[in-house]
RNA sequence: CGGGGUGUAGCGCAGUCUGGUAGCGCAUCAGCUUUGGGAGCUGAGAGUCGCGGGUUCAAAUCCCGCCGCCCCGACCA
C-alpha cells in the first residue's frame, strides 16, 4: 500500500473535522444551501424529496392512528402566547413579531414599514395556542371529543445559532394537537404517538433511539410531561429526533377548552402535542453520511436506483441506452416497500467515474452501471451505497430486476444494523464521577476530538445534580428510558439513592 | 449575546506581515483526443477581494465601524 490514503469524496473527514464534514456532505449531496436570510435555509430538491417521503411516511401513520390534517394561521396574535405563563417564558426570547402591515416609500425612495398594527402577532414558534383557542369554540360537549387534528406546517424560532438542518430559524414540521375527554386518554395518545415515532426512526430512517421521559428542566414550556426520542449520532451526540407531550389541562385552562362531560360538569379537556421536524434529515445525514457523502436510506431515498450507461462510441450508444431504457422500465415495475422502485437514468455526456461519483455523494443506494460488455452477458454491474465505492458485483439482469425489493431491504437493514452496533459500543454504564468525567473531557481541550457517547448512570432526581454536569461538563440527561426495568443505585453525582439509570450525554 | 477563528470566481485555497491595478486547483464553456471508475491537451468565460467609511498618487493588503459563517459558552426541535 502506498503511503497515499484513499481519496475520499468529503473533505474533510469525519475524523478530521465532524462539523465541517456535515456542511461539505450537504453542499456535496446537493440537499440545501444558506440563503440571503440569516438562519434560514434554501431546501434544494434533492433534500427536500427526502423531507417529501418523511412526510408521506409518518401521514400514513398518522391517518391508520386516527389522526386527520387540518391548517391554522402563520400569524398568532400576542395575546394568545400570554395565555400560558410557562409557554410565554420558553419562547419569548425566539419570537419573531410582525407590528405592520404595509410599506410606504420614504424621504430617501426607501420603503419603510407603515400601518402599524393595533396588536403585534407572532409568527409561530409553535401552534398550541392558537389552535387551542380554535378548539375552544369547536368543543362543547364530551360528544366532540376526542378532537384528533395534525398540521404541516412551517415555524419561526430566532435561535442565537444555526446549523443547516439542525437548527434553523424557519424550519418545516408537522405538530399534532389532540383534545380528549379523559386524562388517560390524552396520555395513552401522548405515549401512543411516541411509538409512532419511535417506530418511524427505526423502520423508515433506519435510526436507533432511545424512547423516553425529558426531565422537568427539559420540558416543553407549559407541558406536564414530556416524552422524547433520542439518537446517537456518529460524533457520539445525542439528537433529539422527536417529541410527544402530555399537556394536561393547562393549555385547555389557558384557551378554555370546556366540555360538558357524562355528568353534566363543565370541564377542562385533556391535550396533548407532538411533533417531527426537517431536523431528521440532518439526523440521517450524522446517522449514515460518511467520507463520500451522504447515504440515504432506502425507504425514504429520494431514488433507489441509478442507471449509468457506459457510453464508449457512438455506435454502441443506441443499442446501451436502449438496454437501460428497457432495465429502467423493468426496475420501475418492480415493488419496493408497497410502491414502485424508483430509478434515474443518468445519460448525460459525462465521464462514467465522475457520474458515479455524483450520485455516491448524493446517496442514492444502488448504482448500477451497463456497457457493452454487460450487454453481452446479459448482465449488470452492480455497487450498494452501504459498502466501499469500489466494492461492486456482476449479475444476470433478470436476476437483478427480480431482486432489486430485496437488495434494497437488505441495504435498508444493514445501515440499522450498523447504526444500532454504534450506538451499542459508544453506550457505557458509569457508577462515579471520575468515570463520568473522563468519559465527557476530550483528550484535546484545544481541538476536541470525538469522544464520550452515552452514559447510562444512576440519577437521584434533583435538579441541582443535573444542572452541575450541564455546568461542568455540557452534558444533559437525554431521557429517563421507557419500559426499562427499576435498578436500585445511587446518583453519579451527589451518591443518593436513585432508582433507575437514565441516559447522559453531549447532545445538538 | 460573550470568547476564539474566518470571509478573495460555483467549491477549496494562495496572496495580506513588507500597499503597486488578482492568482492556483477543481468545476463551467468550446474544440480535439479519450472512455468499465473521480480523464488528457489547447483555448475561453467567470471575482464591486463580505459591506461601509478613512489614510494614500495607489488598498485584497494599513486604520475605524458593521455584517455573515464556523467552533466553544448561554438557549433550543
Amino acid at each position: 500500500m502506498t503511503a497515499k490514503q484513499e481519496q475520499t469524496a468529503i473533505t474533510p473527514t469525519r475524523a478530521q473535522d465532524y462539523p465541517e464534514w456535515y456542511q461539505q456532505v450537504i453542499r456535496a449531496a446537493d440537499l440545501a444551501e444558506t440563503s440571503p436570510v440569516r438562519g434560514c435555509m434554501v431546501i434544494k430538491p434533492w433534500g427536500f424529496s427526502l423531507w417529501e417521503n418523511i412526510r408521506a411516511a409518518l401521514d400514513r401513520m398518522f391517518r391508520e392512528t386516527g389522526h386527520v390534517n387540518a391548517y391554522f394561521p402563520l400569524f398568532i396574535p400576542l395575546s394568545f402566547l400570554e395565555k400560558e405563563a410557562e409557554h410565554v417564558e420558553g419562547f419569548a426570547k425566539e419570537c419573531a413579531v410582525v407590528t405592520h402591515h404595509r410599506l410606504e416609500a420614504g424621504p430617501d425612495g426607501k420603503l419603510v414599514p407603515a400601518g402599524e398594527l393595533e396588536e403585534p402577532l407572532v409568527v409561530r414558534p409553535t401552534s398550541e395556542t392558537i389552535i387551542g383557542a380554535t378548539y375552544a369554540k369547536w368543543v362543547q360537549s364530551y360528544r366532540d371529543l376526542p378532537l384528533l387534528i395534525n398540521q404541516w406546517a412551517n415555524v419561526v424560532r430566532w435561535e442565537m445559532r444555526t446549523r443547516l438542518f439542525l437548527r434553523t430559524t424557519e424550519f418545516l414540521w408537522q405538530e399534532g394537537h389532540t383534545a380528549h375527554e379523559t386524562k388517560q386518554e390524552a396520555w395513552d395518545e401522548t405515549v401512543r404517538m411516541l411509538e409512532v415515532y419511535r417506530k418511524f426512526a427505526h423502520d423508515y430512517m433506519a435510526m436507533p433511539v432511545i424512547a423516553g421521559e425529558k426531565t422537568p428542566c427539559q420540558r416543553f414550556p407549559g407541558a406536564v410531561n414530556t416524552f422524547c426520542i433520542e439518537a446517537m449520532m456518529q460524533d457520539r451526540k445525542a439528537l433529539q429526533a422527536g417529541t410527544s407531550h402530555f399537556l394536561g389541562q393547562n393549555f385547555a385552562k389557558a384557551s378554555e377548552i370546556i366540555f360538558q362531560n357524562r355528568a353534566g360538569e363543565r370541564e377542562f379537556a385533556w391535550t396533548t402535542s407532538w411533533g417531527v421536524s426537517t431536523r431528521l434529515i440532518g439526523g440521517i445525514l450524522m446517522t449514515h453520511g460518511d467520507d463520500n457523502g451522504m447515504v440515504m436510506p432506502p425507504r425514504l431515498a429520494p431514488s433507489h436506483v441509478v442507471i449509468l450507461p457506459i457510453l464508449r462510441s457512438d455506435s454502441d450508444r443506441a443499442a446501451v441506452l436502449a438496454y437501460c431504457e428497457e432495465l429502467a422500465a423493468a426496475l420501475r415495475a418492480a415493488q419496493y416497500d408497497g410502491a414502485p422502485v424508483r430509478v434515474e437514468l443518468d445519460a448525460r455526456d459525462q465521464n462514467a467515474g465522475e457520474k458515479s461519483w455524483q450520485w455516491i455523494k448524493k446517496g442514492i443506494p444502488v448504482r448500477v452501471e451497463v456497457g457493452p460488455r454487460d450487454i453481452a452477458s446479459n448482465s449488470v454491474f452492480v455497487g450498494r451505497r452501504d459498502k466501499a465505492p469500489r466494492e461492486r458485483y456482476g449479475q444476470n439482469r433478470a436476476e437483478f430486476v427480480a431482486g432489486i425489493g430485496a437488495l434494497l431491504e437488505d441495504i435498508q437493514n444493514s445501515l440499522f444494523a450498523k447504526a444500532d452496533a454504534f450506538r451499542a459500543e459508544n453506550t457505557v454504564d458509569i457508577g462515579g464521577m471520575d468515570d463520568f468525567r473522563a468519559f465527557f473531557t476530550p483528550a484535546n481541550a484545544g481541538k476536541p476530538e470525538i469522544h464520550g457517547g452515552f452514559a447510562r448512570a444512576h440519577w437521584c432526581g434533583g435538579a441541582e445534580c443535573e444542572n452541575s454536569v450541564t455546568n461542568e461538563l455540557s452534558v444533559t440527561i437525554r431521557c429517563v428510558p421507557s419500559g426499562e426495568a427499576d435498578e436500585t443505585g445511587k446518583c453519579v453525582v451527589c451518591g443518593s439513592p436513585s432508582p433507575r439509570r437514565v441516559i447522559f450525554a453531549k447532545a445538538y
